[in-house]
DNA sequence: TCCCAGGGGCCGA
DNA sequence: TCGGCCCATGGG
């Protein structure tokens, strides 16, 4: 795949969506440079504190398969409780955290999972920030939450990638959809410039649009991926072929 | 009522 | 290694 390829994407997705805040943070909602729901956007320079990146990594595991609606009200009840750092959660009763999380689905695998992954940040220093390999050896921490905590909360240059990139590249038939998710996450490392807002804003924007566009039964018609005259091949295989 | 969400662990083949 | 199953609430 031509690096320009992904380029031209991000760069029609960015003119389309506009920056889209991403990793909110609800704890600053409200405040300035912060809309209600703790969106930042255009602004990469948060997490900027030790709570502030916790809160991150607290949302990218209560996230996991659920819509992010969900995964809000049960950090908000997290703040309320006052759970802002691994000593917290591990001091706070299990039983109890499990409520706090009720609304974000899986509250009993999830209220595990917080634990596990506080344990660890917890053991480890919080100066300079935990590797993929360990993130990984964390139960309840696979290889997407993984790079969304590194990425979103410690500005490492891990490229997302989720259902959604998946869905995205099997319809440029840029993937066969068989691909790990080590393959994909290559086909964007090996081809974007090694910019963090970049990679921060790619994979928020993908999210933006397959929801909203590339849905399983996508809105072709309006998609702006498919106003490009000056690529080679597709754009978009699907739209192609479901236009004809 | 059904489907899907900003996945990951586990288990059997 | 890989597919299937489980976890679970809430909104459309």
């Amino acid at each position: 795949m031509k690096s320009s390829f992904l380029i031209t994407v991000y760069d029609l997705l960015y003119n389309e969506y506009g920056p889209q805040g991403w990793w909110p943070i609800k704890s600053l909602s409200g405040q300035n440079g912060f809309d209600d729901r703790g969106y930042h956007r255009g602004d990469y320079s948060y997490p900027r504190n030790p709570e502030q990146r916790f809160e991150v990594s607290l949302g990218a595991v209560l996230a996991q398969n659920t819509s992010w609606r969900n995964v809000e009200q049960a950090i908000e009840k997290l703040l309320e409780a006052g759970l802002c750092s691994p000593e917290d959660i591990l001091k706070y009763p299990l039983t109890e955290l499990t409520e706090l999380i009720r609304s974000a689905g899986y509250f009993n695998q999830k209220a595990i999972k917080l634990r596990a992954l506080s344990a660890f940040l917890k053991a480890h220093s919080q100066k300079n920030h935990p590797s993929r390999r360990e993130l990984l050896y964390v139960w309840g921490i696979g290889p997407e939450t993984a790079d969304s905590i590194l990425l979103y909360a410690y500005h490492d240059l891990q490229f997302v990638v989720d259902a959604y990139t998946r869905r995205l590249l099997i319809r440029f038939e840029a993937i066969t959809g068989r691909e790990g998710y080590d393959d994909i996450r290559t086909i964007f490392s090996a081809s974007l410039p090694k910019d963090l807002s970049l990679y921060s804003e790619y994979h928020a924007l993908i999210v933006r649009h397959v929801k909203e566009r590339c849905r399983k039964l996508p809105l072709c018609q309006t998609c702006p991926l498919l106003r490009e005259p000056s690529s080679e091949k597709n754009l978009c295989a699907y739209g192609i072929n479901y236009k004809k």
